[in-house]
DNA sequence: ATTAATTTTTAGGTTTGTCTAAACATTTAA
DNA sequence: TTAAATGTTTAGACAAACCTAAAAATTAAT
């Protein structure tokens, strides 16, 4: 049914990720995300707007089409079912994956995806936290609250982590802090922000306010 | 270390096996291979032999060099490593599995196949019986017999079939054949070249000449 | 040994996706 | 409210990987 260069699909996927971020997505931004010119934007535009997959008006900037926003929706879908399969079955870490899923995403065939799923065991995130839309590419809409916000002593678990560098899952890995802890803030130290968090009866542990920002957490 | 483009993997492969299966590769049996055209393959010839993957001399011909047959071989190791777990992971046909592979042996991580290849046991054949390289590019070259050639009453192992066609794969299930059969030529009927085959000691089945030199045995 | 047929290469185009430099629009600042 | 800065689009090129049609080389047939 659909098929779309692997060029078109970095571009969809990147203006489905600046929208849902930043609400609204400019030339620069997009081009600076894909590491092109604003002027390879400007040609893309048109390109995916002719064929239906974007709102487009010159100088009044671009948005995803329903049609772009369910094929962008099938190329997330594709990259984090990779990612969870390289983390889960071949024991990649967290911050290996996405640089493998990036060319992954692109293989096309409907059957491998759907059947990868199932064979993952229909996973509902990846190994960063985010939610994996399901086949009709509908996708898990819980709200996710920074860590830096959970009301105190309000149980909640670990599910994603925006920051995805070598250096966030060491300190992680410090803090014995993983995708699926539960856990409660058990004191906010106003001063600098940082919390005292509580992880299993008997294991506190304190975090500062930048890494707390970075941890989200589902109630 | 290596990095090539797809279309670049594409000629690589296809000269490899049609050295390998005819001895010799001209631009038109490639053309054909390669559903393209003539004056198509003549620019990449120019292209891989300038990156000295090929022995190239207009009018004479062209080989791979040593260099480009252990690319080739890494792509063929990419290429069945999919094919086996797209059959014994995700419950792709026999017949399924190539199309698929075709994209995904263009994933250029070296981590992931090795870490791949360890996740489904070092296997040694592909689904269609074809041998698997290992990660240094070596690869298996057990010489394997057509079972049309298979002397009588000699027991040997079903490890490849040559045509991959859905009409093979169903005929094949039907006499109950499966790559890792062990069989032996109880009867050859000279006449039409039908073959009495043995496959458990109360399981006879009858096959014709054109399905005998189909399948292929090791001793 | 010519001529004819086949194979291979060259010449010149096309499409996709990129780029730089210049022009044009919009926004911000003086 | 004009000028400067910023953001966006156009114009024109280029490389990769294809193509068709014509030319050149090789091989096969008279
Ligand atoms: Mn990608
Ligand atoms: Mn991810
Ligand atoms: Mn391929
Ligand atoms: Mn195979």
């Amino acid at each position: 049914m659909l098929n779309y260069s692997s060029s078109e699909e970095n571009y969809l996927k990147a203006i489905y990720h600046l929208q849902a971020e930043t609400g609204k997505v400019t030339t620069n931004a997009l081009a600076d995300e894909l590491n092109t010119r604003p002027a390879s934007i400007t040609d893309m535009m048109k390109k995916l707007s002719s064929k239906g997959l974007l709102n487009y008006k010159p100088y009044y900037g671009f948005s995803l089409s329903a049609e772009g926003r369910k094929a962008a929706l099938i190329i997330i879908r594709r990259h984090r079912l990779w990612e969870f399969f390289l983390a889960e079955k071949l024991g990649f870490g967290w911050d290996e994956v996405h640089f493998v899923a990036e060319e992954l995403e692109h293989v096309s065939s409907k059957k491998l995806i759907d059947k990868l799923d199932e064979y993952l065991g229909f996973p509902q995130f990846d190994p960063h936290g985010d939610p994996i839309p399901n086949s009709k590419g509908k996708i898990n809409t819980t709200v996710l609250v920074p860590l830096a916000e959970l009301p105190i002593n309000q149980p909640a678990k670990v599910v994603r982590v925006a920051n995805k560098s070598t250096q966030m899952l060491e300190l992680l890995g410090d803090k014995k802090i993983a995708i699926g802890s539960v856990i409660q803030v058990q004191k906010r130290f106003d001063f600098d922000g940082s919390l005292e968090l509580r992880l299993k009866p008997s294991l506190t542990e304190i975090i500062s306010e930048q890494l707390a920002k970075n941890i989200f957490v589902q109630l």
